[in-house]
DNA sequence: TAAACATTCAATATAATTATTGAATGTTTG
DNA sequence: CAAACATTCAATAATTATATTGAATGTTTA
């Protein structure tokens, strides 16, 4: 008969997994797609001895696994509940620690606009969706888009959003999404699209927590 | 305008929290009761210094909270969410990780019993209680079942079930719980009651998953 | 108000984590 | 098969986490 200690201790060696920011971040990048090492290095700035070396660390958690294509590894996360995993975990520290909510409400508070725009719900999206009464933009990078992206959603990255202006429709409600609540792009995608006239909200979640859900992608 | 590593690396302390096995026993039992710091150094048998070290870390991290009552801190979990955290990651780990699986696993299978007992699934346990086909056993110690616990559960302490046996019925299947997938003292009851010809079985969770999930408490 | 009690604090030693550097491994391409 | 490329490994230094000890704080009780 084992101790139960002991399996408390190898639960929290996952937990330790999530108790790194860059962790973090590295499984937020797999969130929304399967990525090479380099490819990660690059997503997260980080040099790629170490993104190895965290990758490594999540792979004996169990949050990730890894298989080569050609002279590249490609790591995948093992499991679609580590995004609910860590979504709860938000949840729960915005709720309680100061830090944390203020952190994250300062993301989209900034010398431009002193406070954040319009956000669009779940459910408020997915009546949108289902009257077609908007135009959904995914403003990730287009790898991304292309892994997987809200049903009827547009890929327009928000690097080359500015460039974009004149295809946008201005008699309907626009929604961009991004990559999570902490994700940016989304709320720069806003900014920029108020300033020139279009309708436009974001969506408070992002791709990985859309698909956590149990919703449909494509 | 915040940097988003900031709000990562604040949401990896909480994540930290959870990466040590004294922590998440401290939040199991906390899970149970509002406890006192001496009250939880006994359950988890760990020195009082010890346990306040940890204590002010998950409070830091927002996960407990506590109160002053006469010469006693009363510590409980701030948020049932985190309940549900700690779940999660439990079936991600156990899903993933062959070294938690297998200590789980061992907790179950010792020189009595090569294999774990049948056991009752959530749904089965309700279908049961609807039915009043089953006699609930919560086993747990007095005052866990006394701050909370399923409907129509019979407190049996695991420490006096032995002394209970003659109160008990032979002529309705039994199901005993206790405090959640780790805890072996739900399967320390079936192993005894089996033994003395009893029909019995364990729920498979226990009563902190049962109220995280929204079902009712008394 | 002194003694008893519960908890926290502070200091310390040990261990674990992290980022960095450069070398080593394994795969593809010329 | 050599060069180029992607990843991992190994070694190191700096930081952080952990358990332990004993003292300090704050509360109640005699």
């Amino acid at each position: 008969m084992g101790s139960q200690q002991a399996v408390w201790d190898a639960l929290a060696q996952v937990g330790k997994a999530l108790g790194n920011g860059h962790r973090l971040v590295i499984l937020d990048r797999l969130a929304q797609s399967d990525l090479s090492v380099d490819a990660i290095a690059q997503s997260v700035n980080l040099p790629v001895a170490n993104v190895s070396q965290h990758l490594q660390l999540l792979r004996r958690a169990g949050l990730v696994n890894a298989s080569r294509h050609g002279k590249q590894v490609v790591y995948r996360l093992t499991d679609n509940r580590t995004v609910s995993v860590i979504e709860l975990l938000r949840q729960v520290a915005e709720t309680h620690v100061a830090d944390v909510a203020k952190l994250a409400s300062g993301l989209f508070t900034d010398e431009h606009a002193k406070t954040d725009f319009d956000v669009v719900s779940r459910a408020e999206l997915l009546a949108g969706l289902q009257q077609q009464s908007i135009l959904l933009l995914d403003v990730r990078p287009a790898h991304e888009f292309d892994h997987g992206h809200l049903p009827n959603a547009v890929n327009a990255p928000m690097a080359s959003l500015a460039t974009m202006l004149d295809q946008l429709p201005t008699d309907i409600d626009i929604v961009a999404y991004c990559r999570g609540p902490y994700c940016v792009f989304s709320h720069q995608a806003v900014l920029l699209l108020t300033e020139k006239g279009f309708r436009v909200r974001r969506y408070e979640e992002g791709f990985p927590q859309w698909k956590a859900a149990g919703l449909p992608i494509e």
